[in-house]
DNA sequence: CAACGGCTTCAACATTTCTTCAATATCATA
DNA sequence: TATGATATTGAAGAAATGTTGAAGCCGTTG
């Protein structure tokens, strides 16, 4: 999953990133609106956490952005005004979860977990595509209930499939996806071949269909039948 | 076990978690029903004591924000007033259990042991997961009728474990879990390597299966077969 | 104060995953 | 169809992570 932390209080930030980070999660941050933004602009997240207070605007802005954008980004706020007033208003222009701070990580995971589940699928936790199974909790997946094993990449990137199936995805928007702004762009991608053919072969073996179709040129989609 | 004692009595309130805590439980409190509260939002316990009585409010909020957040937390209200009111208002709010003043730390404990056990299984004193049986009173573990000791960690790790059977567990979820506010989130958490070898060596000794299986990259999982 | 148990640190080693590379296949289009 | 660009695949080295035993630390106990 691939996180955007807007977070001004660096101790807080760097908690947050580092243990999302450990959880095996590609995680990104800002400091302030015009860094969220810019960073939004150009890159798509599955989940993003806000900060309402930020030194140069308050964060229901990002809201107004993704919302005037029709994006489909998970939020949730972590503020430290816990007015209800702040609450209604947030969830109201579109967040999909509220946090007062202080909070415990674990419990933020675990409401990430929910809002994503929640969003994506049908109240389980569990994401099901034709006959592919993936429990979110135990991080495990299924093809016609023949268990795969998947590696971290591997995982992440049958996820990001899933959540964009039938839409056709650039081979350098799955790197950026994948490795945040680690990778260098200048990069050949060489290795996204590799994880490709790693996760087909597993998914097919297990007696799936060869979901993943290769756009010539551009990148790949996963089918959507 | 994590325990968060909320009790504005110094002298009660360190006899508490003193006694707790040298049982074996990692142990939190506090004076005030807002840090109380501030506590609850980031942290996750395994059992509350509530005093109803604090200076700045009474307990009844804390039961009320538990049940806003459809939070698991084991209760037990411990008062000085010893009204049927009081009673049948906590124990309506989600309390579980209600203990008049004074006591003696050992009722306290085997309430928190009763509700706990009343919550977590099937109404006994006991733990059960295939052959692994935890005798939550008594403290001891058996694996296929054999006792192992585990040390204070080992125990914990295996509660919190079984309590989160099927669960991928990150490493530092469990560090977070195990070691509270205390640790140092920039660690390695390489001691947790040491502790799961140790627990994994006593089951398995014992003739218990290898429910522990490591999920690389993220953490542990206690596999529930 | 010596012995002990439990917790943590460390370093060597084992395992898993990621990336690179080169040979081969496929595709788009001139 | 010939050509250059892009994709697939397997193998192998590099990097990351996990496992293990031993040793040190530290508070407790006798």
């Amino acid at each position: 999953m691939k996180i955007l932390v807007v977070e001004d209080e660096r101790g807080l930030r760097e908690n947050i990133t580092t243990y999302f980070s450990e959880e095996g999660n590609i995680c990104e941050s800002c400091c302030d609106l015009a860094t969220a933004i810019a960073k939004l602009s150009i890159y798509h997240y599955d989940c993003i956490l806000l900060d309402i207070g930020l030194p140069d605007g308050d964060g229901f802005a990002v809201l107004e952005y993704l919302k005037l954008n029709r994006r489909d980004e998970v939020v949730i706020i972590i503020s430290a005004r816990n007015s209800l007033d702040d609450k209604i208003r947030g969830l109201n222009i579109g967040a999909d979860d509220y946090l007062t701070k202080p909070f415990h990580l674990a419990e933020l995971k675990a409401r990430v977990i929910a809002v994503y589940r929640r969003k994506a699928a049908n109240g389980k936790n569990l994401l099901v595509f034709n006959e592919i199974i993936i429990d979110l909790h135990g991080r495990t997946v299924t093809v016609n209930d023949t268990p795969i094993v998947l590696t971290r990449k591997e995982y992440d990137m049958l996820l990001y499939f899933i959540a964009n199936k039938g839409k056709v995805i650039a081979k350098n928007a799955l790197a950026e996806h994948l490795w945040g702004d680690e990778i260098d762009m200048h990069n050949n991608f060489d290795f996204i071949y590799t994880h490709i053919k790693n996760l087909r072969k597993k998914i097919i073996d297990a007696g799936g269909k060869d979901y993943l179709e290769s756009v010539y040129g551009i990148g790949y989609k996963f089918k959507a039948i």
